[in-house]
DNA sequence: CTTTAACCTGAACCAAAGTTGAGGTCAATT
DNA sequence: AATTGACCTCAACTTTGGTTCAGGTTAAAG
């Protein structure tokens, strides 16, 4: 049994969208989501049916880790254009990508620490004054993506009788 | 001039909506919206125009201070119903419900770092297998909020060929 | 008194990251 | 051959935090 079968209609080491899901605990649903936006890609059966390559599996753990770390689904599918389209990604290639995330994370920790040290500030001052209190002033911008609600003008504030 | 006129139909201690998105700086489609969450409230002139009290004006600058922190508005709005109804807040009352978003920022700046240290491991030795990496694995939960996308399952994953 | 700026409501729309459901096909088992 | 479970597509719906637009009213200034 299991002696290797050549007429087999798919090599055993493609997977089926079930395998996939089953196996990177991602949901079907989410697996073919993320094939439209170009996350990952599959053959199709003479029957329609999705076959993917084992390296798939690879992709998903990186994508869903990217979303761990907090990234886009976007900027994880530019990060999975830059590998190789030629050959089966190596471990170099995806510690080189990797590498992004890191920085990244390495910047947003950074930047939320500056802002909880100015939260201990207003804390400390009880301000939440709008002139004084920098939290309410992000020229250090952070977050100041998509649709934005205008920034926040800060004069002529003071005399809050509240 | 600016004599105190007692005829003029509202205080000059209450804002109009435009006066509060001046002052705020956010938009005054922003501010319909904080108000149809129950974020801030406004009486009504006879003319059905919203006027807000000054105090309104530390109420937005909450808001927009606890965004920047990555708050979502429902939170807040929470944190918003347990100030005092029957009188205005204190300085102390805003030092206490700011201490829960320092609290907050602690913790996520604690997550993140443990995350980028997975990552470091994981760049260390290339791997993002599944089976191994802890980053796939979030058993610490983080993220783990709204319609939950399945855990990752992670076992039975080692011999990949990719 | 008229004009204009600011205001009102309600509905529609945007992005992200999927989920859910309907209606139909494929494949493996009995 | 029939059944069952896995698969297919497409469309609609969800949540969050708003923006934009249409159509109509109010208020302040000239």
């Amino acid at each position: 049994m299991e002696a290797p079968n050549p007429a087999v209609p798919w090599d055993r080491d493609e997977l089926t969208v079930g395998d996939l899901a089953a196996r990177s605990g991602v949901s079907v649903s989410a697996l073919h989501f993320y094939e439209r936006k170009g996350l990952i890609a599959s053959r199709r059966t003479s029957g329609n049916q999705r076959r993917y390559r084992r390296e798939t599996l690879r992709r998903v753990a990186f994508v869903r880790v990217s979303q761990r770390v907090g990234i886009p689904l976007a900027d994880i599918g530019a990060a999975l254009d830059t590998l190789p389209g030629d050959r089966t990604p190596t471990a170099k290639d995806w510690r080189r990508i990797s590498q992004a995330w890191h920085d990244d994370l390495d910047a947003r920790i950074e930047q939320l620490s500056r802002l909880r040290d100015h939260l201990t500030d207003c804390i400390g001052c009880g301000c939440l004054s709008l002139r004084r209190c920098a939290l309410t002033n992000p020229h250090d911008e952070l977050a100041e993506a998509g649709p934005g609600p205008r920034t926040l003008l800060v004069d002529g504030l003071e005399p809050d009788g509240a």
